[in-house]
DNA sequence: TAGGGTACTTACTTGAAAGTAAGCTTTGAG
DNA sequence: CTCAAAGCTTACTTTCAAGTAAGTACCCTA
């Protein structure tokens, strides 16, 4: 551990363990979903259009060893596997809500918007 | 506003609108540090010895510009500018709480370890 | 007249995240 | 024998946030 890096790991604020979880692109969105039921990969495709197989399967596979989502695969053919939210996951619940109602309070326009 | 945009804005998550005011690497250590009080940039300067004079100031302008923070300028030579948590701002304060509580419990390792 | 303090800005570089496009695997159906 | 379906992986490119280093403006003090 290099000098200083401790007490930077003192000093950080806990926000952005939320912020590295929540914080790939697509991320919010999956986890959304998948609050409201288990989703096979081809359902979340079709659920949100923009995202990328490539990009799918990469915040599935952090989000899954983040430990907030778990993978079923189903050996059968053709393959099936499905994500759910795990209990760990569900403790993030509330977190969301919270961060949801406040952006739905407060996405306005006059502030500066995310980029689509 | 070009196709799928508007279908994006309906499903996008309100989260991402969180996400994307505390997003930058030192906005949640800065909001957390004026939440105590109102500081200069000097004073920033010292307590994230870490950021650059240039991202402390972009994070400063962007938070201002979503209307978070307040900026003053008192006209003496050397300049004093001070940075506060507008009322606005104020409003973020529970969802802030309720993220770093879930970050303090949940900062372990085994984790994918944000990036210092 | 030279230097210091405060609060920046500017130009350039680096590196990580995201996007594009194509390929792989397995097996049953036509 | 070939194709389709599901769920990916790989190689390459683009984009954008962040970092580095230097410079600016202001007036006061020595």
């Amino acid at each position: 551990m290099e000098a200083g890096t401790k007490a930077a790991l003192e000093r950080k604020c806990p926000i952005e363990t939320v912020i590295h979880v929540l914080g790939g692109k697509w991320k919010p969105t999956i986890l959304w979903l998948l609050l409201d039921s288990t989703k096979r990969f081809s359902e979340l495709e079709k659920l949100i259009p923009e995202v990328t197989q490539k990009m799918l399967a990469q915040h599935l596979r952090e989000l899954e060893s983040d430990q907030l989502v778990t993978r079923t695969v189903y050996p059968s053919v053709p393959p099936k596997v499905e994500y759910s939210l795990s209990d760990y996951g569900k403790t993030l619940v509330p977190v969301m809500e919270i961060m949801c109602k406040w952006g739905e309070t407060h996405q306005r326009p006059g502030l500066r918007q995310p980029v689509l």
